[in-house]
DNA sequence: TTCCTGTGTTTTGTATTCAGAATTCATAGT
DNA sequence: ACTATGAATTCTGAATACAAAACACAGGAA
């Protein structure tokens, strides 16, 4: 097997990330640089070097002096950045290849309909839901975007706990998914775009009202 | 006055964008940390901090024990930008509050007419192009989006010195932000967020043919 | 009491040092 | 002449050390 040969400061960032999908760092709270990097077993270079990218991913945030701490999550930043995913992702998806979606339409419509149901465990039904929408944008071309995309959406795992509960919103999301599927198996990309962007608003107004008013 | 008292790696960023801006690196080549650390007069560890930052925006890539380089410059990776850039613009400007933007419209026309002539030098036409950009996009409430599109424009500056030379472009460049303004004036949002569009893809196309084909 | 001030502690920001990977160059073997 | 091997060098990646800013708290003056 391979061994892991990429730089610590990428390593970290991911185990971060993935530390923030389990709900480990309450957002707002400040981080401690020397007892972080002493639990993760590293020094204090590589790990400033995984908070400054996060910082430029919008995870974390920093103040002259104060460190680094967790952004505190907003209604109105959830809004902000969905409507930025929702442009990015629909742009992706319009200048992607008609010919590969109507190819990758039928997996995109067995994945919507094998969504989880609600025994699964929570990042269980995310990483579901990630995948749909990777493989959605696949198809594009232009790599710079389907980079961006993967960045702004690191910005939203600081909200996906908060989908937690209960089911009627992932049953919706599944349907949209369905309909967005059927679209591109029948060939009219447009109207794909437009229900993907859909898809968006409505899981955006769906999550609204978990997230705490600040 | 106030003395700047932000951390040394935004100074840093922002002096290496200045001297990309002006030529002084040459795409494609690598970059080598002491003696760029000396020359700036600071330590490695804040420019390296600079480097990562600029590595997520994309205006350099790394490799693993090789370090940081400016990413070579592709007419690919310039489309995938224009791309983004114009995708992103038009959501802001798609947002905005129409009221702002009529306000607004008149200074936006004025700018446009005031486009430096030929005998400009390059960085005073850049300067004010961007200028016409961000007061265009100056009505848009997702702050998040503002920001993005500040740092994908910065990926952008690698390309800003193949635009010196020729003029019939500029003219160009300014004749499309006159139609914009004036569809603004008119109150015509939908048809001026299409304007602001082909006016990105135009300009990519007149910007195309100056980039090496590799 | 309340507010200011000064001192000690904690934590970040920056510099320096150390270790290891990549590159270069010289040399030996075919 | 060309390739392969290996040592020397250069540079990056990571750790440690140092400096300075922010924070906490105690003591004193209004």
């Amino acid at each position: 097997m391979p061994i892991d040969r990429r730089p610590l400061r990428e390593q970290i960032r991911e185990e971060l990330l993935s530390r923030l999908d389990r709900g480990h760092f309450a957002a707002g709270t400040d981080i401690n640089e020397v007892a972080l990097a002493a639990e993760l077993g590293v020094s204090r270079t590589p790990l400033r070097e995984a908070l400054i990218t996060l910082a430029g991913e919008g995870v974390l945030e920093s103040n002259q002096g104060r460190g680094f701490r967790f952004a505190p999550v907003s209604r109105k930043e959830f809004r902000e950045l969905c409507e930025i995913v929702a442009g990015l992702e629909a742009l992706a998806l319009d200048r992607s290849d008609p010919a590969y979606l109507r190819e990758i339409a039928p997996e995109l419509l067995r994945l919507a309909r094998d969504f989880p149901d609600r025994i699964a465990e929570q990042h269980v039904i995310e990483r579901h839901d990630d995948e749909w929408h990777d493989l959605l944008v696949s198809g594009c071309r232009n790599e710079r975007l389907i980079d961006l995309i993967t960045s702004v959406k690191a910005g939203l795992r600081r909200y996906a706990h908060l989908l937690a509960g209960d089911d009627t919103p992932l049953e919706r999301e599944a349907a949209e998914h369905c309909r967005v599927a059927e679209l591109l198996m029948s060939g009219d990309q447009a109207a794909a775009v437009q229900a993907l962007r859909d898809n968006w608003v409505n899981g955006m107004e769906r999550m609204m009202s978990r997230i705490p008013s600040t």
